[in-house]
DNA sequence: AATTTACGTCAGGCATGTTGACATATCTTG
DNA sequence: CAAGATATGTCAACATGCCTGACGTAAATT
């Protein structure tokens, strides 16, 4: 018989200082439920994929350069650096991986040969497809409770949480393709 | 001068022999947009949280703990590790680091002594605050666009894309408050 | 010819997660 | 009360994914 209380943030011990504080002022303007909610939405949504690439021997670094190169093929190493926001060395290692079981081809670059573009093999997009139909599933589920242009808000929410002020390449192309594509 | 295509993922050197795979059966039913959009928002979005944590010297880790710590006083550690979903070990760390530091104090369960029951400090609390007003200008800077009940859209599809099978207690007091709480 | 760019790699380190085993205090139950 | 189950803490060893800094090489640019 558990006795967790689960009561008010207000009522703790230790608290009784604080509350003239930030607490009485600011505490219930903060989005604790959205806060909260994207937290579990977004364990649950990465977790339809982590659970699939176990199987793999692959990690959640595997699957994002994967997505990254498949959606938009012929992406520079550059480019990938840009978007996931890692080191080289980081990268280095799972591409590599990915190029030696067969799921990622280079391409020298035809214009500057200095480049290695990259592109999904059959094997990579068939992986790929499968992680993405997983957590299409998922995306499907919540909308189907939903209304049907309510699929347009959730976008337009999602869109307007990213930063805008660095935009790399594929944010970009995200971004010139108007609010109202429906998909892809 | 950058060359990247940026094409069409059917238009790649090696898919060939994948378009008749699930490419063109499945792709177009595939949610690529909203699925990149979860990625590209929830990274810029726990990235608010990140870069104040360091100056702290502190992770995504200790955000979580503090996190939960404050909002459902009197959590047992056990609850914690529900929640999270990592081993006693890891919770282990991070926890003495909340507690030597004065962030977190723990208090001894009455009815059942081998508890140990969970509060945020003031100083923690502090933090916590802070963190949260972060992610909530975010919030509502994306909620600003959009149309006045559309944040309850918002809500009731994350709260829909969440699993619901094995609901630990801090899921299920998120779920039990009815689908049209405003805020906490 | 000199510099810059795109990419790769080596060495070493930190944070966060893991499994497995074991210790201690406390509650529950026969 | 004795025996077992539960809640928590801890030790050792290890994997992954991230980091900084340095260095090398090929190809483009100036």
């Amino acid at each position: 018989m558990p006795d967790v209380n689960f009561s008010n943030p207000a009522s703790n011990p230790d608290s009784r200082a604080a509350e003239a504080r930030a607490a009485a002022a600011r505490d219930g303007d903060l989005r604790w439920d959205i806060i909260e909610l994207l937290f579990f939405a977004y364990r649950d949504f990465v977790g339809d994929a982590d659970h699939e690439l176990e199987a793999f021997g692959f990690g959640r670094a595997h699957h994002r350069v994967l997505h990254f190169v498949y959606r938009y093929p012929g992406l520079k190493v550059a480019d990938l650096l840009d978007v996931l926001r890692i080191t080289k060395q980081s990268l280095g290692r799972v591409l590599k991986q990915l190029l030696d079981e067969g799921y990622i081809v280079q391409k020298t670059g035809n214009n500057d040969r200095r480049q290695r573009l990259l592109f999904a093999t059959a094997k990579g997009e068939a992986l790929v497809g499968r992680l993405a139909g997983l957590q299409t599933t998922r995306i499907n589920r919540a909308l189907a409770d939903l209304a049907p242009d309510d699929a347009e808000t959730v976008r337009r929410f999602l869109r307007a949480m990213i930063d805008r002020d660095d935009p790399d390449k594929v944010l970009e192309t995200i971004f010139k393709t108007g609010p109202a594509t429906k998909k892809d």
